[in-house]
DNA sequence: TCGACATACCTTGAACTGAAAGGTATTATG
DNA sequence: CATAATACCTTTCAGTTCAAGGTATGTCGA
């Protein structure tokens, strides 16, 4: 792996910053996630199942994540919860998403540049 | 063009937002957009230049941007601004970042699910 | 003067996401 | 009994972006 020059990627890893938050908070299965990341953000993110769940099999596979069987109301379902190199990450990807945002937003509603505070 | 189930194609087309956003304050030119950029974020978000120009031949096409072609300082440079069609785009595209970000943001820093203001 | 660096334009290739669509199986519901 | 909802999953495709290259001119120091 060669060190980047430019960005990591901008804003891609979006879905796995939230999977890993949610999971976070309370274990949860792939068919949850899915409906509540629509849910708590009104819609205005909706990833599908088709990146879901390839996002929990590599978190899982990167031991960022656990995950164990459980049946409830008959229904057989894969918890999902976060390890302590889980929490790492999210740590590490919050800040550069804050990082990010932040410079953004200074670009979109900022002054000129040079224009100094006079 | 389908209707779009979920999102937006998250976070892409930052680079295009970015560069609306400086071509609305000052008319510029490619190599100069780089560093604006790499300058203004303190390199926290960088572009390359194959990125960019890539972007404003697109955009230019689209009719968002104009061009016009300057020799400054016996330098040959392609300085572009924006169109009132660029303008809308703009508009748009900063609403849009607006309520993504707003959203993402209340997942990472919000209470868990479900939980009653007292 | 000559080489290196900065300016300024550009394109191509590979890599990586994520979107969409499909596939299976079980359970609830009308 | 058929349909919808739940729950898992994969594959394919399109779109971005990154990295790396390529051209040409100008400047500056050794």
């Amino acid at each position: 792996m060669a060190t980047r020059e430019t960005n990591p990627n901008f804003m891609n890893g979006v879905p796995e910053l939230l999977i890993l938050r949610l999971l976070e908070q309370e274990e949860m299965y792939g068919y949850e996630i899915v409906q509540a990341i629509r849910d708590r953000t009104d819609a205005v993110v909706a990833v599908g199942e088709g990146v879901v769940y390839p996002v929990l099999h590599a978190l899982e596979h990167d031991g960022a994540l656990r995950s164990r069987r459980r049946t409830v109301n008959k229904r057989s379902r894969i918890y999902y919860s976060v390890t302590p190199a889980g929490a790492r990450r999210l740590a590490d990807m919050s800040e550069t998403w804050a990082n990010l945002t932040t410079a953004i937003q200074k670009m979109l509603t900022g002054e000129p540049y040079g224009e100094a505070i006079l």
